[in-house]
DNA sequence: TATACTGTAATTATAAATATTACAGTTTTA
DNA sequence: TAAAACTGTAATATTTATAATTACAGTATA
């Protein structure tokens, strides 16, 4: 699974962390240990999808767009992560019937599996993961 | 998902395709695409578990252990690939309390995860397999 | 008009994956 | 019994993928 999913969960947990005041990359990337540009690169593809909103200039940064019950784990994997499960496969050998097709092959079982895996993402709101980190 | 998998499934399929005799790293990794060292790595693992047996010396090489009908994608995910579902976490940071626990609360919800992902590789077989490949 | 932000592209640095080389050990076969 | 064809594995080099850094234009605030 590629970091920018985790690094999306994490901000958007941040942000419904602190619902009446905006927060900045800056301040995102110091909790996660990571570079500023990669959270604003991440939040970027949150923002176009509709899940955060933003706003540029002095006191500004980004807010939630929709209430944290509202925003599964998986509605985030869409956005971020969408066929990164998929296995990597060498290249196609059309002299073998094997290695010919293993890559299709593979790809269809991983597509049916990553809609079984998101069902139970999709059981998990970011309002869930807030209050798994606050009780813990 | 790493590569490792969907090496392993391809040297499996391919040597429930040829029962009678068996194949050489060399064999293959050119069906593959892929250097004959990374296959001996993998077909490393798989004989430790019990999938595969090998045999040194001229005329050697890798056959089936078990029937191809008894072993699962999942049985091949376990040995070559546990855990890699798990997404890329920053270091845990103590200052937070979203940064301290997002690794931990993420990790637990992939761990369920894998097993409910399991449980769709485990309706595949190598058999399975090699029988989409060929009727491709 | 200085300051504190987002947005994004370009570049550099680091880490991970893969290939390559090397060589010891094991069978077969000529 | 020696050459050939294999596995097994470690060490190194190369390539690719990730991540950090730098740079800078644009925007809102005070």
């Amino acid at each position: 699974m590629n970091s920018h999913f985790s690094l999306a969960v994490h901000s958007l947990t941040l942000l419904a962390h602190q619902p009446e005041n905006a927060a900045s990359s800056t301040f995102i990337a110091e909790s996660a240990s990571v570079h500023p540009v990669r959270i604003r690169k991440v939040l970027s593809m949150l923002k176009q999808h509709g899940l955060i909103q933003s706003k540029e200039g002095a006191g500004g940064g980004f807010v939630l767009s929709r209430p944290p019950e509202s925003v599964t784990l998986w509605d985030v994997y869409q956005v971020t992560s969408k066929g990164t499960l998929q296995p990597r496969c060498p290249d196609e050998n059309p002299d073998c019937s094997v290695g010919a097709n293993m890559k299709t092959v593979l790809g269809s079982v991983f597509s049916e599996g990553e809609y079984v895996f998101g069902e139970h993402l999709d059981q998990f709101t970011i309002a869930d993961m807030l209050k798994k980190c606050i009780t813990n």
